[in-house]
DNA sequence: GGGGGGTCATTCGTGTGCAAATGATCCGGT
DNA sequence: ACCGGATCATTTGCACACGAATGACCCCCC
């Protein structure tokens, strides 16, 4: 590193950042993707003998809670776009998780009806799930957590 | 929506769910998917004349700020793993907004050097980044967006 | 009772994200 | 001088994630 690469800080920079300097590290979109990532490893490992992702965990547990949804409205409610909630199911109705009906009153539609077998895993992945989300959240405090989750939940 | 399913909570089920009920729209993976997700829409909106994503931005501004570093070096310093920051720089390359260059104390790595244009963009970037940022936290209060960042920090 | 605007599901293209495997290269220890 | 473990970059395969386009279908309003 020469002298060049490391200039006094707060002097001339000042003028050409009045808002204080831009730490990539420190912006909230870096964090997220980092936190994200971090909770998606912890949910893969814990996860690995039920063999779903995230995802496919979500859609199939509000399948089983509401017992019969539409697709589309499925995706509305797990936070996925018709373009990727297309993609979980068609893996979830390939392992016989959920099964495909029609609806006699919208030949649109496609409804999604959870399997015994997605049921049965549903309860044995939901206790995987209680861990995940103590192991993510485990760095930290009891307090600390209802804040982060609170907050994130306020985000929108 | 019937009675039964819509039973009086607390009673019979708290045998079978000692923890209380699981609600998926209330663990932090969802939260972190659904707040990452609003960020890079927040992300690509604001940025889209740059034509830049989240991790394109990331990667670009860490080389400018460093001058010089090592593929693997950069992504282990913006979190992402060899095989996904290849592509990252593969297309930042493709754009010439960084380049490539020989190390020759080391030919397994490639040196990346950010080019004027590079640096000229990022420097543009970091407007619209900062605009960014403030949108994501918008929802929140100034004491609130300090707790998140730190919260998030800490989740490591 | 037809027509037009909206919705549903699907497909395509592009961009993350990671595990695993590969080949080239480096380096420490013998 | 060498060899064996480690690191670097790349590739492949799979899974989100979304914009945009498409075809089928719904329903309300004229």
């Amino acid at each position: 590193m020469s002298q060049a690469d490391v200039p006094q800080p707060g002097v001339e920079r000042r003028a050409q950042e009045p808002l204080g300097p831009y730490v990539v590290e420190d912006q909230v979109g870096f964090l997220l993707r980092r936190a994200h990532q971090r909770h998606a490893a912890i949910f893969l490992e814990t996860m690995a003998r039920h063999d779903l992702t995230p995802t496919q965990f979500t859609a199939l547990i509000k399948t089983v809670e509401l017992g019969r949804v539409t697709q589309n409205l499925l995706g509305r409610l797990v936070a996925m776009d018709p373009a990727t909630i297309q993609g979980v199911v068609r893996r979830l109705v390939d392992r016989a998780l959920i099964a495909r009906a029609l609806d006699p009153m919208d030949r649109r539609t496609t409804v999604l009806i959870p399997t015994d077998a997605g049921f049965a895993l549903a309860a044995k992945a939901v206790v995987a799930a209680r861990a995940i989300t103590a192991a993510t959240l485990a760095p930290l405090d009891p307090e600390e957590r209802t804040q982060l989750t609170a907050l994130l939940r306020k985000l929108g």
